[in-house]
DNA sequence: AGCTAGCGTTGGTGCCACCAACAATATCGG
DNA sequence: CCGATATTGTTGGTGGCACCAACGCTAGCT
């Protein structure tokens, strides 16, 4: 499978993340593509799960998007009708997100998806290898 | 910094490899954009550096490209008079691609800054811990 | 010879991360 | 209280990356 990789980019550190991450990733977004949805709803509708009603900004911070991702994203939800939007009485800049039930549910099924590409994505290592490997990645941060 | 971000999507190892990844991503599409290049064309250099004259199928089997984006990204390094291409005589379906010097130091330059990235992705963690990190990643696949 | 595979081209798509400019609202400091 | 600054959300993008349909030409296999 590697065999072919041009030696050059395969010693790079940041190509061996790189690609696993590519790895997870493709199986994370074709997951979440069978259950309808993408990696931002996902973010969005977990946050949401979290937190309740918040407003936009404070979404975009907990699920590190841009507040313009928020902005398109949370609407293409409402659109679905799986959150609502209203206006803050207590701070009239801000707009308040909250789930419906059909987010709610959506969201606990995107959940039971997202615990089976952690199972798939790090079936190969050992419950302490992956800690390992976890520990080491919020060390680059 | 990673106060505010929701725990259901901190505590997923999927998002916590792919916020490692990003970060890494940052700086070297940052720095390499500053060299005047993205990371297919870093890609390709480095191929036609490690291997000499190749066909573009070639290529992008060892730069892990569809051969659209080896197309795409071929022509427009030959535009800037980084790389050549000619017909194959040995199987006319085929068309080798070679460096050209203006290439070649161009490809030297990007090394250098790929080799800082590292430096500076992976500053965090000890040689061992890098070693470590790398042979989980790796593992992965 | 006919069928299949490989190659390269042309021209896309969706996802992701990032952003300029604006109007409305809130906060801060003098 | 007022002016300056910051925050919020909207509108409408961009480039990088990974992925792909369809086609004509060439090569390999039976």
């Amino acid at each position: 499978m590697n065999a072919d990789i041009t030696a050059r980019l395969a010693n790079l550190g940041t190509w061996q993340l790189s690609q696993a991450s590519a790895r997870s990733h493709k199986v994370l977004h074709a997951r979440l593509a069978r259950a309808g949805a993408n990696g931002y709803e996902y973010r969005i509708l977990a946050v949401l799960g979290d937190l309740g009603a918040v407003s936009q900004a404070d979404l975009g911070r907990a699920a590190v998007l841009d507040r313009r991702d928020v902005t398109h994203t949370v609407r293409n939800l409402q659109a679905r009708a799986l959150v609502t939007r209203r206006s803050d009485p207590g701070d009239r800049r801000q707009t308040l997100v909250e789930l419906t039930a059909a987010g709610a549910s959506t969201l606990e099924r995107l959940d039971a998806v997202l615990a089976e590409v952690q199972t798939e994505v790090f079936a190969a290592l050992s419950a302490d290898q992956r800690r390992t490997l976890l520990n080491l990645l919020q060390q680059l941060s």
